[in-house]
DNA sequence: CAGAAGTGGAGGAGATGGCTCCACTTTGTG
DNA sequence: CACAAAGTGGAGCCATCTCCTCCACTTCTG
């Protein structure tokens, strides 16, 4: 209600939109960093404005959650539909389960939105339901192809992609790429027909990192 | 040092340790069903007693926490202790693991405590500590025998339970025996050698519920 | 029945987070 | 340049949460 309600085309005056695109990049690096639980105090600090500057662009989080994430998930649908058109089905299925670990293990805040169904962020909804059909396709064609098994269904995905977040959140600061063996293990565990054990891409962690890890674990909300 | 600091071994008077016994029972239950988080206020309400009482019983939450999983856990690694003993070597992993994940979806307090690295709980880091050999001997004992794929290590356990637990805190609500669809399919992960994939113990889950399963995922700490 | 033991729960203290408000600065236009 | 409109910053208010204390009162026990 702030922002000119009556001519709400009208272009920012030009310091203002030097602290609109500051506010959008510190928001990009917060939410990566710590998730979508980042404060808008936090933002502004880290934006070098102040709150109030940020509360008259965004009046809420979620507009600027709607606004930065919606192109992210946007290019990621496209990825999926990439990998769609690997030749092999397989290293399709396990490039896009592997490039969304990936993402995820990097942007918090990008994990957030494409899993939690967070309300109200109209057109992050709609993007991300574009996933859906792609996926579908994924799975379908890998096992077509006899590769992936059958009774896997495509709602599996999301729910491994939340076990495998789940996992990345804890190892993050312990080793980075923890994942990836906890990854290999599971789309082992997809095959259709495994002669024997692919290699795991990443050595196991020892005692210690485990307890770290542990630590860093957080119970779910209160 | 509320609790009579000279003579600790004074008996309650008989309604306070109706009161104590009240408590802790209250305390089982919440801890079981909303985690660790839960505020002593809380605790006291399920019990029909004041909070004063409670705080005059426990100086502080974690000697609560401590008198009440010492057990549970000494229990779990007894039943660990029985799965190194199943006639077959795989059998008793198998059963391990999923034993380990019915625990944790039935009783949040006990997930919380067997995985994150809770600090200053004295008996149950003991208790915990007894897990470590046991482990070991599963995961040994099976690779021996050529069952469990010779690449994973003890600490992996751990962090496969954190996976599952992760996905079986989301879907609790939707379809409480979810997590053995995919504690299916990461146990075929680990196997040596598949001839064909085991067939999973529980149905996929429809769109409608992924949804409510991710929505109630909430991110970790802020 | 006396006095010791135990009780309850209002409320203080301290975090934390969302957001507003307005005296001030900056910009752009005539 | 001058001056109105636009924009700014951050102290501080309000609401929420949780932990925990305190003490007038009740209940037990010898």
């Amino acid at each position: 209600m702030a922002t000119s309600p009556i001519t709400p085309d009208r272009p920012l005056r030009r310091d203002a939109e030097r602290n609109r695109q500051a506010i959008l990049a510190a928001a990009r690096d917060a939410f990566a960093e710590d998730g979508l639980g980042v404060t808008l105090d936090e933002i502004a600090r880290r934006a070098g404005v102040g709150v109030g500057t940020v509360y008259r662009r965004f009046p809420d989080k979620e507009q600027l959650i709607d606004a930065l994430f919606e192109d992210e998930i946007r290019g990621f649908v496209a990825l999926a539909e990439e990998c769609l058109r690997a030749e092999d089905s397989w290293d399709g299925l396990q490039r896009f389960v592997e490039q969304a670990c990936q993402v995820h293990a990097c942007d918090r805040g990008f994990k957030e939105v494409a899993l939690s169904g967070v309300h109200g962020l109209e057109r992050v909804s709609r993007a991300r339901e574009l996933m859906v059909p792609v996926v579908t396709r994924l799975v379908q064609r890998a096992q077509a192809d006899g590769k992936l098994r059958a009774d896997v269904v495509p709602t599996d995905l999301p729910l491994i992609q939340l076990m495998l977040g789940a996992l990345s959140e804890c190892t993050r600061d312990v080793d980075p790429d923890a994942w990836r063996r906890y990854l290999g293990i599971v789309m082992d565990g997809l095959r259709a027909r495994c002669e024997a054990p692919t290699p795991l891409a990443h050595p196991g962690l020892d005692v210690a990192q485990v307890q770290d890890a542990m630590r860093a674990w957080r119970p779910a909300a209160r």
